[in-house]
Formats: C-alpha cells, structure tokens, sequence
DNA sequence: TTCCTTATTGAAAAAGTTTATCAATAAGCA
DNA sequence: TGCTTATTGATAAACTTTTTCAATAAGGAA
C-alpha cells in the first residue's frame, strides 16, 4: 500500500508539501532531520515552511510511514518505513541508515524480561550501529584502524 | 568501582554539583531530563546551575557510568549505569524505567545482519517499552484494557 | 594545614529546536 | 466550477542546548 492511499483512505489530504516531504525522504538513505528535509526544499527551491515540515513528519510517524532514529551524536532522524516489522543499522561514520528485518528479533529476550521484570512488553526499540561497507572500504584504503 | 574512583583516576574532580547530581539519578527509579534533575536539585535546595547539569550529564554519559534512555514521548531521559552490559525497559504509564542484563541478547540477530548488509556492527541501541507491574495493577483495578 | 594551579562552576546571553495561533490558501468532493 | 474545511505559512512564544568568561573551589604540593 502506497503513501498516499494510505493517507487518503484515513483522510488525509495528499499536499504539495506532503508530496515534495515525502520526495525527499524517499531520495534519502541517511536518516534526515526536520532542519535537513526543510534544506533540502529549499535547494530545490520549494518553498515550504519548518513548521509544516515538522507537522508532516508528526504526521506521518503517527501512521508509521516514516520511523525516526535516534543516533547518538545528531539530532532525531526520520527515515521511510516500509511495511512490516523492521529496524534500522546505522553507520557511526557516514550515517547511512540501513534498514533489516526484524522478523522474531528478540522473542526469547522479551519473555525473558517478561518474567524477569514482571513489565508486560508492548513495543521495543532496536538500532544497530556499526561501519557500512563503503566506510570500510574507505577506512581499509587509509590504513585507518 | 565507584563512580568517585572511576573519575578520580581519570583525572576528574568530584565537585559538590557532581555529587548531588549523582545523588539525585541514585534516588530515581524515572529516567530523568537534565531540567528535571534540576528541579529535584531546587527542592532539595541545592543551588546548581542548570548549565552544570548539562555538562556533568555530558560527562557522565561519556564515562558510561550513565546512560540515556529514550522515550517517545518524552525528552530524552539519564539513568545510573551499573557495570556490564545492560538495558532499560520503560513503562508507557508511569515512564519508570528498569534495567535488565543483555548478555548474549541479540548475539544472532547480529550476525545475520551483518551478513545480509556488509555493516560491521559495532553498538546496539536495545529498549523495551510496556506497562510495569504496578501500573498494570492500577488498569486492572479499573477495569481498563 | 596552607598555598597554588587549574578544572569546574554560575550567570548571562546566544543559538537552536519545537509548539501554538490564526488568517489565508488549496485539496478533494459534489 | 464552486464549496467546505483540512492544511499551510507567518509570526510569535516556549523550550532546550551550547557558548563564553570571570569567579570559585578541588586537590596536590609544600
Ligand atoms: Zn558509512
Ligand atoms: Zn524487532
Ligand atoms: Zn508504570
Ligand atoms: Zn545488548
């Protein structure tokens, strides 16, 4: 199911600024800030506001469209969902984010800490972090550890 | 080893602002926001600067001896660290958050998907999220779902 | 203990991020 | 094509985080 069936069937409107929003995080594979998507317009000469921006983002993390990412050293980033159960591995060099499948990921784990903790375990946030390949390549080329 | 001597052999001194920051993240069992910790700090009367606090989290994260949890809804929250590898579960009520031990979690999941992407995984971000056991009392007496 | 060096603090301001408000605009339907 | 109303942009406010720098105090040396 496409984006903006998705949001048509829920009634939402599919804007301009929705669309070029979406453009933007559909041509990205690194996990974009609001300040980094409102650029990246501009550059294109889109003239959208941060606030809408911003709005959109809300909007469509709400109906799991795009996830955000939490990386350490930068600001949240919001990132393209596709459907189904999946995480993301992001590289502490260029800050690709990658996503995988997270098809029974931490079953064991969960019940685990079900019965350790007595918590009942609803959702769960997973994010690797590592080289991606193109970095290695280029750490291996410079004889960088 | 204690977080005095973990400093001190760094080079670090243990300032009154250290210590009663401290202090407050060992009372807590809610990950806290640096303006949280704060506010604990005014009530208790102590007169540290929300700038110090800041800072003596900066640090605190970068020794490890805190970590940083996140909570969707919230703003990113700080809680003590204890020595090994470890995680946080967080309730979605009441936003306490428990640790529980990550030994050989995710090891697999790991491998696999270092092997589907060519990253070279070196960290993980694991949090679970759900209700705890007192707030589940709570819903059940009543008679929420 | 007292003194000295310098890491650390606090105050103030600047920078940056996110939310709120509301009139003007445009998406989608009839 | 026109109507209804969700959505936008502009502005301002609220909130969070970082920077700067002189004053303070931690901790080693005498
Ligand atoms: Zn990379
Ligand atoms: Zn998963
Ligand atoms: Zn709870
Ligand atoms: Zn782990």
């Amino acid at each position: 199911m496409d984006w903006k069936n998705t949001m048509t069937r829920l009634g939402y409107r599919i804007s301009e600024p929705r669309k070029k929003i979406m453009e933007v995080l559909e041509g990205a594979e690194v996990a974009l800030s609001p300040q980094q998507i409102h650029q990246q317009l501009e550059h294109k000469g889109f003239d959208i506001g941060l606030v809408s921006v911003y709005r959109t983002l809300d909007l469509l993390t709400s109906l799991e469209l795009v996830t955000v990412v939490y990386d350490p050293e930068r600001n949240p980033g919001y990132v393209l969902s596709s459907t189904g159960h999946h995480h993301h591995i992001i590289c502490q060099k260029c800050h690709k984010a990658m996503e995988f499948s997270g098809t029974d990921d931490i079953e064991e784990l969960i019940h685990r800490v079900e019965a350790e903790t007595s918590f009942q375990v609803r959702d769960h946030l997973l994010q690797l972090f590592g080289i991606c390949p193109e970095c290695l390549n280029t750490l291996n080329d410079r004889g960088d550890k």
